[in-house]
DNA sequence: CTGAAAGCGCTTACAG
DNA sequence: CTGAAAGCGCTTACAG
C-alpha cells in the first residue's frame, strides 16, 4: 500500500488537508479535539509531512550546512563531538545536519556554499575554523545567507554578523593560574604561527596571566604548524635550552608533541613537567599522562548556531543578533596534577 | 533581484523548460549546440535547479541519512574519517550525507529511520557497527529502505540484505605474521565480550594465526568493554602472570590500555613489549609509541555505500548485490617494529 | 531532439 | 477555528 498523504489523513480524521497541515505546523490554532482527532489519525496512518513537499511549498529545506573534508584542525579534535551536539540541537526544532564536502580554503568552500545555496539546499550554514583575512562571513553577509561562525571574526569588524566562540584567552589565563599554583614560574607557551584560528587570543591569555603572576614571558614559543613534529622540534630545544618546569599549549596536538619531546629528552611528563592542551580531545584521554586541557562547551555552541539560523529562516522578530564568547573549562588530569617540590 | 528558476533559463536561451530540464538530467539527449546554449545561459543566471522541487518530483531526496549521536565505538575512532569519505563518495553523484541524532540502540535508530523515511527525508542508509541480532538490517528490508550495512551480518543469514566490511579476522593474521617475523612467540590477544561488533572475527583471525605458527592460544583475553579502563585490567593481570612479548588488541583503545598498564608494570612498549591496535584512529598516531594498526579502507566502504544506495534508487539494472569484504592494511609503527631478541 | 500538459504533496494567504 | 484555491519549481510521461 502506497504511502499516506496529507489527503488520506484529511479524509480518514474528516477535516480538510489545511487543518491537517495546522495539526504540524500551527497547532495552536486548532481545537483540541480537532487536533486530537488529527493526532489519532496520524498515528493510525503512520503519516508524516512530505519534506520535498513541505520545502517546496514553505521555502524552507529545515536542513542546515556544514562542511566536512580537506584536511581542517577540528579534524583530529573536535568535529566528531561538534557534529554530534548540532544534530542533537537541531532534532527538536524539526531540523537535520547535511554535510558537504570541500576543501579547507575559503573559495572551495564558497563555491560549496552558492551551490547549495543557489539550489535552496540548505537554509543556513555553520563556518567553523575562522580566520584572519575570513571570506567566508562577507559572502555569506553579502549574499544574505543565514550563518553563524564558530569562531571570532579575527582582525575583523566584530559586529557584521553573528558569531560564537570559546575564550581562548581567559582558558589560557585558567591554565597559567592553575600552573603556578601547583608552584611553577618557568611556564613555556606552544602555539602556532600568527594567523592560526585562536591561536593569538591563547597566546595573550598565556602572556597577560604571567605578566599578572609577575612572571616572565621569555619562553614564547612557536610551532610551525599544529602537528607532533613541528611541536617535537620547538619543545626540544626549550627543554633543553632552559629551565621550564611547565608547557602549556594551544592544542592537544602540541601537547602530544612535547610529550615525546620531554620523554625524548629524558623528561617525565606528569611527574617533572607539566604539560597542558586545548580541545580536550579523544587524545587527552588516551595519551600518557592523560592531558590536562580545556574542555569547549560545543553544546552550547552548537545550541546557539542552530537557534540562530532558525531564527533567522523563520522571521521570528528579534533584537540585534548578539555573539557570544564562551568561557571554556580546565580540566586537571595527571600531565599537569603534581605539585612542583 | 529573485532568484532565477527553470522559467527564466528557458526563456533566456530560447528553449523549453523540458530543454532546460534534460540539459541536468540527461544532457546525453540533447544536441552539442542545444546544450551549449542552455549552459550558457545557466551560467549567466547562475541557476541551479531547486532541490525541493527536484525532490518533489523526482521523489528522490538525493541524500543520504547517517546517525551520529549517543555513545557508538566509531565516534572514537573512525567516524569522522567515515563521514569525510562519504560525503566525498557522494558529491560526484549528486548526493548529500544528513545526519540524523539517536541512541546506538537499534530501537531508537529504527525509530528515526521511519521518521525520516516516511517523510522522504533520506534516499537511503548507511547503517555502521552492525552485531548478532541486529534489528536494523530486519526493518530497513522489511520495509523496502535502500541501505547498506557497514559491518557483517553477524549470526545472521548472509545474504538478505547488502553490506560491506573489514576482514578482522584477515587483520589480526597480518598482525600475528608480523609479530612471528619480529620473534615473537608469547602473543596474548585482547578482545571485547562475545556479541560486540567485529570482536569475534578479530580473536578468531589470532587464533588461527597463531595455530598456524604452532604456538599457543592460551593467551586469550577479554576485555569487560572498548574503554582504557577494562584494558589496563586484563592486561596488568597477563603482564605479570605471563611470558607475554606481544598483545594483539580489537581497537586502538584497547591498545591504549595496555600500554598504560605496560608503564604501570615498569615494560616499555616498543622496546621489551609489542603493542598493536585496531582502526588506525588519531589515538595511534597520538601515543608514544605510535601504534601499529590496521587501516580500514574507509573511502572504499564509503564509494561501495553510496553507489549501491544511488544505484538502488535509480533503479538502474543490476545483479543481484554483491556484499563485499575489504582486506584491512597493516601500518608498522614503533609499538612492535623491534625485533625481540 | 524538442515542447505542452499534468502532477508531485504540501503551505500560504485569504475568505468564511 | 475551518475550508477551497492558488502556487511553490521542478520532472515525468507522452506527443510531435
Amino acid at each position: 500500500m502506497a504511502r499516506a498523504t496529507i489527503r488520506d489523513v484529511a479524509a480518514h480524521a474528516g477535516v480538510s488537508r489545511q487543518t491537517v497541515s495546522n495539526a504540524f505546523n500551527d497547532p495552536d490554532h486548532l481545537s483540541a479535539e480537532t487536533l486530537e482527532r488529527v493526532r489519532r489519525s496520524v498515528a493510525a496512518l503512520n503519516y508524516r509531512p512530505s519534506n520535498a513537499a513541505r520545502a517546496l511549498s514553505s521555502a524552507r529545506s529545515r536542513l542546515v550546512g556544514v562542511r566536512v573534508g580537506g584536511p581542517a584542525h577540528l579534524s583530529v579534535s573536535n568535529r566528531d563531538p561538534l557534529l554530534n551536539e548540532l544534530v542533537r540541537a537541531a532534532g527538536p526544532l524539526g531540523y537535520n545536519v547535511v554535510l558537504f564536502d570541500a576543501q579547507a580554503t575559503d573559495d572551495s568552500e564558497i563555491t560549496a556554499f552558492d551551490e547549495l545555496w543557489q539550489r535552496r539546499a540548505v537554509d543556513g550554514f555553520l563556518v567553523y575554523d575562522t580566520h584572519p583575512g575570513d571570506a567566508r562571513p562577507a559572502w555569506l553577509t553579502r549574499h544574505h545567507v543565514p550563518f553563524v561562525a564558530f569562531g571570532t571574526p579575527w582582525g575583523q569588524a566584530r559586529n557584521q554578523h553573528v558569531w560564537i566562540d570559546v575564550d581562548g584567552a581567559a582558558g589560557l589565563g585558567r591554565v597559567v593560574d592553575h600552573l603556578v599554583e601547583r608552584g611553577h614560574r618557568q611556564i613555556a607557551f606552544l602555539g602556532w604561527p600568527t594567523d592560526r584560528a585562536g591561536g593569538d587570543a591563547r597566546r595573550r591569555g598565556w602572556t597577560s596571566a604571567m605578566k599578572r603572576h609577575g612572571l616572565g614571558t621569555a619562553l614564547n614559543l612557536t610551532a610551525a604548524a599544529d602537528d607532533i613534529e613541528s611541536a617535537v622540534a620547538v619543545a626540544s630545544a626549550v627543554l633543553s635550552g632552559s629551565h621550564a618546569t611547565a608547557v602549556a599549549c594551544a592544542s592537544d596536538v602540541l601537547a602530544t608533541g612535547v610529550l615525546l619531546a620531554a620523554q625524548q629528552a629524558g623528561r617525565i611528563p606528569g611527574v617533572d613537567l607539566a604539560v597542558t592542551g586545548y580541545d580536550d580531545s579523544v587524545i587527552a584521554r588516551t595519551s600518557r599522562p592523560q592531558l590536562t586541557s580545556l574542555h569547549q562547551p560545543l553544546d552550547a555552541v552548537a545550541a546557539f548556531a542552530v537557534a540562530h539560523i532558525v531564527g533567522e529562516v523563520s522571521g521570528v522578530p528579534r533584537a540585534k543578533p548578539r555573539s557570544r564568547l564562551m568561557t571554556p573549562t580546565l580540566i586537571v588530569r595527571g600531565s599537569s596534577s603534581f605539585p612542583v617540590r
